[in-house]
DNA sequence: CTCCCGATAT
DNA sequence: ATATCAGGAG
């Protein structure tokens, strides 16, 4: 049987050839300050980044500010958004979020596991993208839907629950790595080892690939 | 567990 | 037609 720290070796050596390919990946969601980022963050879910930074670009000229947003008119807000989908439900939790940020941080983004985590609509894998991207301050791995699907191809966790597959990641690799490591396997499994049509012959880490042979 | 939900690639 | 896209709440 594999030892952990057999695990660990392999794990970090699968990273390292990763972030050869692209050793400046990061997130690719259009931000100037932690309070863009957070908005972006929050309604990239289930919905490509490119098309999150369409609407942005829009709604942040509508909206500069958590002040502007906290007192939008909802269905113009939603209006912006809908092309993100889950429209009215982000359209909640970007609102309320920003009369959160106002009401209990000063209009600041707080820069803490515990106080990302009761902004509503933020949960630990948006959490970890601003702690990581914005601050420099990694309290997890982001695990989004390509982290969960790469891991698992590349044998990091056997897990399918967000929160276990971060809790191998977290135990895998160093603290040092958790940012970059999220970065590099969003860019790889968007670029290369994606959902439906992996290119594996293009994937500079088939060989250490649980799915090797695999179609 | 279900629901939220539009845009795009296959 | 269907799977997938930087998920989270009830």
């Amino acid at each position: 049987m594999d030892s952990l720290e057999q695990r660990k070796k392999r794990a970090r050596s699968v990273l390292t050839t990763l972030m050869k390919r692209t050793p400046d990946a990061r997130t690719a969601l259009r931000h100037r300050d932690a309070f863009e980022l957070l908005i972006a963050t929050i309604l990239s879910a289930q919905c490509t980044d490119k098309k999150v930074n369409e609407v942005t670009e829009g709604l942040f000229e509508r909206y500069p500010g958590p002040a502007e947003l906290a007192s939008a008119d909802p269905e113009e807000l939603q209006a912006i958004l809908r092309p993100t989908g889950f429209f009215r439900q982000k359209s909640k939790s970007v609102q309320a979020t920003s009369i959160a940020l106002l009401e209990r941080f000063g209009g600041q983004v707080p820069d803490t596991m515990e106080a990302l985590t009761s902004l509503p609509g933020v949960a630990r894998k948006t959490a970890n993208v601003v702690l990581g991207q914005w601050f420099g301050k990694p309290e997890g791995v982001v695990v989004d839907t390509h982290v969960r699907r790469l891991s698992q191809r590349l044998g990091f966790t056997e897990h399918d629950e967000p929160e276990k597959i971060e809790a191998d990641l977290m135990s895998l690799f160093p603290k040092s790595k958790w940012i970059p490591l999220g970065s590099v396997l969003i860019l790889h499994g968007r670029e290369i080892c994606a959902a439906r049509k992996p290119a594996c012959g293009e994937c500079p880490v088939a060989d250490r690939c649980l799915r090797m042979g695999v179609s």
